[in-house]
DNA sequence: TCCATGTATTCGTGTACGCGAATACATGGA
DNA sequence: TCCATGTATTCGCGTACACGAATACATGGA
């Protein structure tokens, strides 16, 4: 063993965040919080093409975020933990009160 | 214009959840909380050389996480808004919690 | 002005990501 | 078994990121 910094948790931390870091992620999940959707409803509620929305739930699903569940041959989508909404919903305030305290907030 | 979805908000708030998805950068802004300090010493404590705290500092401040104050040659940084560790805190109590009543969490 | 301290940037490289397009796979009904 | 519906995966490509190493830049003191 080496030092023992950025342990496990921490990796699983940024695992999780990563998968916040995109923004069809973001409305992904929102949308599944108004709703539990299957794929390709999701897919036209949010006008992605289908892999897409596929590639981002294998994403958001290895991370724990959403969670699926077969239904015929459509699986539902919903999310793992509604507290996730929260914390999305902080960050936003977070973000809305940084661009309006300072005044530069850049892309 | 074409569909409005992907809005600004939305990419800025992927931004920020983008700049969190780096171990490096979480075990940063938890330091800074702890203490705000200036680049060297942080590279010290953390355990990284100084150009890597340095680049991750820049994404941080460009994405109003963390804000800069100079102090003779020195530049001390300090976290923008504690809610942010509120937040970091919040997702790992999910996390946690997903690790425990799911078994499978994978990298 | 020169130096010391501390910080930011550049360069080159390897890796990881996101996408469109096409296709493979799974499930259930006739 | 064959087909229809719905979902997941593969491929190729372009882009973006993180790093080590080296170096440039900024600030203040002698």
């Amino acid at each position: 063993m080496e030092s023992p910094t950025l342990d496990e948790l921490t990796l699983l931390h940024a695992n999780v965040c990563q998968a916040l870091g995109d923004p069809k992620r973001i409305l992904i999940l929102y949308a599944l919080h108004e709703q539990p959707r299957y794929v390709s409803l999701l897919a036209d509620d949010l006008d992605m093409p289908q892999p897409t929305v596929s590639r981002h739930l294998a994403i958001l699903r290895q991370r724990a975020l959403v969670r699926a569940e077969r239904e015929g041959t459509a699986v539902i989508y919903h999310l793992a933990d509604s507290r996730i909404i929260d914390i999305l919903n902080n960050m936003r305030q977070v973000l809305r009160d940084a661009i309006a305290h300072q005044t530069t907030v850049l892309s």
